[in-house]
DNA sequence: TTATATATGATAGTAATACTATTATTAATA
DNA sequence: TATTAATAATAGTATTACTATCATATATAA
C-alpha cells in the first residue's frame, strides 16, 4: 500500500523545495535508495545524478550539500514517526500501553505501509539506524542547530517524554530517557546485526524483537 | 602528571607500528590534537603532515587511511579505560560500588592523570564522544569487524557486563546494558552540551555530573 | 499566440582530497 | 665503512565537492 504525505520541512534544509517538482521528489527518493545501497560516505551527488539521469548541477539547485540532503531525509522521517505515533496513540488511554506501542513504532515494527511519498520506509529506517548520528556529530553542530533543523527530532523526543511523564510524573529524566530510547533502539539494532558481542542476542535472529524486549525492560524498570 | 603506557594494538590498524618511533608517536598525539580541533570530517593527512612538519607520504607509511588512524586512537582509549578500570576496581568488593565507580570511569570523571603516552586524555575523551561511532557506522563494518579491530571495545563491554552480572545474576541483558551505558554516556554528554532539548539538564552546566546521575538512575533501576 | 520567466541539461572549471609512486637524503645498525 | 631502512621532497592521478556559464525546453502570463 502506497500513501501520499507531505510535511513542511525547515527551509534551511534546501535551496529549492524538492516536494515542488517531480525531479525534486526523485532526488529525495533516489537518495534514500542510494545511501541505503552504498552508505553515506560513498554517496555523492555525481552518483545520484547518474541514478536519476540528470546532472550534479540540478541536484545542487535543490540541496547545497549531501549533509543537508541527509538531514532533510532524517527530518522527514522524524516528522513521519511523530505523525504516525500521534494517530496510533490517540485511541489508547493506558500510559503503559502507550509507551509500549511507542517503542514498537520507534522500532518500525508495523509493516502495513511500505512506501510513503514514494520513499521506502524500510530503507529509510535502515538509514536512520546507520547514518542519523552523522547529521549532528559534526564540529558545526551548534551553527546547524541554530537553523532549527533538529526541531522535528526534538519534537518527537518531546512527544515521547510526555508519555513517560504520564506513566511516572515524578521521573527526573523524561527527556533523556526519551532520547536514550530512540538512540538505543538504533544502536542496539546495529550491534545486534553487526557487532553481536555487544548484545545478548546470542540467537542472532529477530534483531527487532530482541531490541524491543530490551528497550521494554529498560524503559519500564526505569519508570517503576 | 604524565605517565607512560603501552598497549599491544591490533596489527591490522597500522602499516608500521606508530609506537616504534618518535615520528609515529607524534603522528598519533598530533592526530588527537587535530581531530579535537577541527573534527574528523575536516581532518586530513595533509593537514596532519603540516602540523608535525612532515609529509603525507610518511603518515601513509604508518596508517593506510584516516579511518584506520581513528580506530587506532579509539582502540588505545578502550584499552586504557579497561586497564584503568581493572586497577581501580580490584580493591572494591561491593558490586554496587563497583558499577558506580565504573560509571565514573566511563564518564572520565577523575582528573588525576592528564596526559598518558603524551596523549591528552581530555581531548581523547572529547573525540570518543563525538567521533567514536564513525569507526563502526560504515557500510564496511562487517569486513572491518573480521579484522578484530573492535575487540578492545568488546572486551571493555564484557568487563562491564561482568560487574552487572555480579550485581544481578538474573538480569537478562547484561551486555546490551553495558554497551548502552557506554554509548549513552557519550550521546547524553553530547546532547547536554549541544542539543540540550534532548535532555533534562535545564541548568545546562555540569554536563558530566548530570549524565552521571542519569546513568546511575538508569543502571540501578534496571538491575533492581 | 507570443513574450517572458524559470527549470533543466550540458559542459567546463577549480581547489581540495585521498591516495600512489619515485627518487634523493639522512640516520641507524652490522 | 657498507648496508639497510626511514624519511623528505616532489610529482602525479582519480575523485570529490563544489561554482559558473550558456543553451534549451517548458510552463505561465499578457
Amino acid at each position: 500500500m502506497d500513501v501520499l504525505l507531505k510535511f513542511k520541512l525547515n527551509e534551511h534544509l534546501y535551496l529549492r523545495d524538492p516536494e515542488s517538482s517531480e525531479i525534486g521528489k526523485s532526488i529525495v527518493s533516489n537518495a534514500i535508495e542510494l545511501i541505503y545501497e552504498i552508505g553515506f560516505e560513498q554517496f555523492t551527488f555525481k552518483k545520484l545524478a547518474q541514478k536519476i539521469d540528470s546532472t550534479e548541477a540540478t541536484i545542487y539547485r535543490y540541496f547545497s550539500s549531501k549533509y543537508k540532503l541527509l538531514t532533510y531525509i532524517l527530518n522527514w522521517y522524524w516528522c513521519y514517526l511523530e505523525f504516525v505515533a500521534k494517530i496510533r496513540l490517540q485511541q489508547i488511554n493506558d500510559p503503559a500501553e502507550k509507551l509500549q506501542l511507542m517503542l514498537r513504532i520507534i522500532m518500525h515494527d508495523e509493516g502495513v505501509v511500505s512506501r510513503v511519498q514514494d520513499y521506502s520506509l524500510e530503507k529509510l529506517h535502515s538509514i536512520v539506524i546507520g547514518e542519523s548520528s552523522k547529521a549532528y556529530l559534526v564540529k558545526e553542530v551548534d551553527e546547524i542547530n541554530q537553523e532549527k533543523v533538529f526541531s522535528p527530532l526534538k519534537s518527537l523526543c518531546n512527544f515521547i517524554h510526555e508519555i513517560i511523564l504520564e506513566l511516572n510524573p515524578n521521573f527526573k529524566y523524561p527527556k533523556s530517557l526519551a532520547s536514550t530510547l530512540l538512540e538505543t533502539a538504533h544502536a542496539q539494532q546495529f550491534f545486534s546485526e553487526h557487532l553481536p558481542a555487544l548484545t545478548d542476542n546470542s540467537a542472532r535472529v529477530e534483531h527487532r524483537q530482541y531490541v524491543f524486549n530490551y528497550l521494554h525492560q529498560l524503559a519500564f524498570s526505569a519508570l517503576k
